[in-house]
DNA sequence: GAAGATTATGTCAGTGACTGCCATTCGGCA
DNA sequence: TGCCGAATGGCAGTCACTGACATAATCTTC
């Protein structure tokens, strides 16, 4: 759940008093180390990278680098957590009015736009959190990990939509069901935009998961013995 | 997938020459790690229980164990997926009446009666994979595996019921989001019987499933500002 | 039923993830 | 400047897992 990234790599605001200076060396280490294993990730794959590989990349102890991740997994899954934080975020944000699929789908157009734009390049950007998820696709343990990251998202979802619509998520099932569904939907959307390489890029993506969207109203109710 | 137990602790058939002895000593000596491990785990923790004790419990060495079994997390989820391939069995009996849902409602009530009636006790009976099901719930590594094989599941799932419906998967996603929503139903089942100690046994469990199943028409299609 | 081909098992050495412990160093602050 | 708490490094140790090779058990064939 907590997704830091350094607010700007600059020197403290000159008015008020930021956070000081041992607060941002560690953000600074922490970034690089985040960096530096995707990085090692992309160009060996994530078994072939030993953390000691990682942590000398940065200049810094083994041992620290694990005072940082509690695993060689968390570092990978970082970069999304980027993500998931906007996601959560813009979601948040959406108007009352709006039904949970509708501010679910803009909330995810929203929060892509937004990461492209706040996050251009490095660590966090777009690019980088769809490269990780080839890698993470076939790399089982860090599939694994991912999905129990999903499925805790899902849940924080869930309790959202729950509070949007006024309903308890003990007692009334809808909230759980729909945050699953949509769950679905981008796990579908990211193994077909894995498979295909036609669709590549962070549009190919935003285009599949709309025209995966499309398709839940007739999945969710209709005759099913009958082309949508 | 594979989930083998042995078929009966017996000498071969008289008539037909059934699988050799080499082939039986092997069903016993997996059975045998699997039980082990499972006792284990179920007294000291998963985390506390070492392949060399699980090994030894069997004597037979830590690198035969590592012959069965690709890793520690495997043997937890083994009794497991004799469960899963007791449902996608029944699954797949199901006549081609019935929509989706009324299918695995089906099969996993049958499933469960048939586990019951044919495992009593021992790995592989379903208070085993109850009992499995709590630490796995709060075992993260474990949790994480489980839910990678469960998005297994949910893809085989999702491609029988298309095959039963004559869809192409990969056009239509109402396959897909059905499966996911019976996994998510499954799990929030687990969650809750995890929760609440009211509910124990499989027929508490079976009960919640129902009820949750129940949710599920209203939870689809309907109007989700005013109650069920 | 014995020789020879297969296959399971054991042993051993090695790598790499991860942890606890203690000494050292560094940033925050009076 | 000097003290305190936090961050780091180094080290030893445990444990999951793997490759290589030798041994022993089954299976086959004559």
């Amino acid at each position: 759940m907590a997704a830091q990234l350094p607010p700007a790599a600059t020197a403290p605001a000159a008015g008020g008093t930021g956070p000081g200076l041992r607060e941002r060396k560690k953000q600074r280490t922490r970034a690089a180390l985040i960096e530096a294993a995707h990085r090692l990730f992309l160009s060996q794959g994530f078994a072939q990278t030993t953390v000691d590989e990682i942590a000398s990349a940065v200049d810094v102890s083994q041992r620290t680098f694990f005072r940082y991740f509690a695993n060689k997994d968390e570092v990978a899954l970082a970069v999304l957590a980027i993500a998931e934080d906007y996601f959560i975020d813009r979601l948040r944000r959406r108007p009352a009015e709006e039904n949970p699929l509708q501010a679910m789908r803009a909330a995810i157009v929203e929060s892509w736009r937004d990461l492209g734009a706040e996050h251009r390049t490095g660590p966090g950007s777009v690019t980088s959190a769809l490269e990780l998820l080839q890698i993470i696709e076939d790399t089982p343990t860090l599939l694994a990990a991912h999905l129990r990251r999903a499925a805790e998202q899902e849940r924080v979802v869930a309790r959202l939509i729950a509070a949007r619509e006024g309903l308890d998520p003990a007692e009334d099932l809808r909230p759980t069901v729909i945050a699953a569904v949509f769950g679905s939907v981008l796990r579908a959307a990211h193994l077909s935009w894995n498979a295909d390489q036609e669709e590549s890029g962070p549009e190919g993506m935003i285009a599949l998961i709309g025209r995966y969207f499309d398709q839940l109203g007739p999945a969710l109710a209709g005759d099913w013995r009958h082309p949508a």
